[in-house]
DNA sequence: CCACCGTCCTGGCTGC
DNA sequence: TGCAGCCAGGACGGTG
């Protein structure tokens, strides 16, 4: 399920594969549920004839930026990815939406489970105003992460999952970073130290790097960026209850915080 | 501020 | 082995 690194790593194989300066000429939605925010026809008629000039990401949004100011928006959600391909290369099976471009290419949005979103905005701000800080950013820093979480009494797990508190991070990305921290998800956000504040801040940067390191690393090898967390290799959190913690060997447990299957070692993390 | 619910979806897994 | 059934969960809106 694309989390930042996963998005991210999408933004830099469109840019990679020349989707700046690029044309719309055309969209076909095999499914219309996708598009939110105008009509179908608003939205087609909205970006025919516009130029891609950059790509960006907040949070877990894809923007294309067009030359006429607006911004064609993505939300993968679980399963969506996007594929810049040639118009004659078999389309994915699981292509829901798709672009024709200038020069015979096609941007697909590709997304099994259908929950993916597409939106054309005229300002980005009514999308991602009111997300929390990229955690990636230069001026996201320990205490910046405790001040997010000050006060706050719900799980950190929950905390470090809302995309108001801090933008990004996902359900997989959460557990990683708290095994990581040795904090136990359901520590009440308010409650943390700041040496713990510290260790989630140098584990979200190091983990959400790592990530997006590896995904880069997979996209220069020529292959689009749409491997599961799981399948990067690089999680240290058994996604399966009773399987060996990695660090101790004790039973993973599986436990539901805010309805997401959450893993953590009882004995690392505290 | 917090908890919970329903909604959207179907590939792939579980269990009989 | 085959097949039915159900789980996964990010965002959002509504309720209490």
């Amino acid at each position: 399920m694309p989390e930042l690194p996963d998005v991210e790593a999408m933004r830099r194989y469109l840019l990679g594969r020349g989707l700046v300066g690029r044309k719309f000429t055309g969209a076909v939605l095999d499914w219309p549920k996708a598009v939110k925010g105008s009509s179908l026809e608003d939205l087609v008629l909205g970006i025919l004839h516009k130029h891609v000039q950059d790509v960006a990401r907040r949070a877990k949004f894809l923007m294309l930026r067009l030359d006429d100011g607006q911004s064609l928006v993505f939300h993968m959600r679980m399963t969506g990815s996007l594929l810049l391909e040639r118009s004659a290369t078999p389309r994915h099976p699981m292509t829901r939406n798709f672009f024709p471009l200038d020069d015979d290419w096609y941007l697909l949005f590709v997304d099994p489970r259908k929950l993916g979103t597409v939106q054309l905005v005229a300002d980005e701000a009514l999308l991602v105003g009111n997300l929390g800080p990229e955690p990636l950013d230069e001026s996201f820093t320990p205490e910046v992460l405790m001040q997010r979480l000050e006060r706050r009494k719900a799980p950190v797990k929950a905390l470090l999952c809302d995309q108001n508190v801090i933008a990004g991070i996902g359900n997989i990305y959460a557990d990683e970073i708290l095994f990581s921290a040795t904090v136990h998800p359901l520590t009440p956000g308010g409650t943390l130290t700041p040496k713990q504040g510290e260790l989630m801040h140098a584990a979200t940067v190091e983990i959400l790097t790592q990530a997006i390191d590896k995904l880069e690393d997979l996209v220069s090898k020529g292959g689009p960026p749409t491997e599961s967390a799981e399948g990067l290799g690089t999680l240290k959190v058994p996604r399966k209850a009773n399987a060996a913690c990695t660090k101790c060997g004790e039973p993973i447990q599986r436990i539901i915080v805010r309805s997401r299957g959450t893993y953590f070692c009882p004995k690392c993390q505290t």
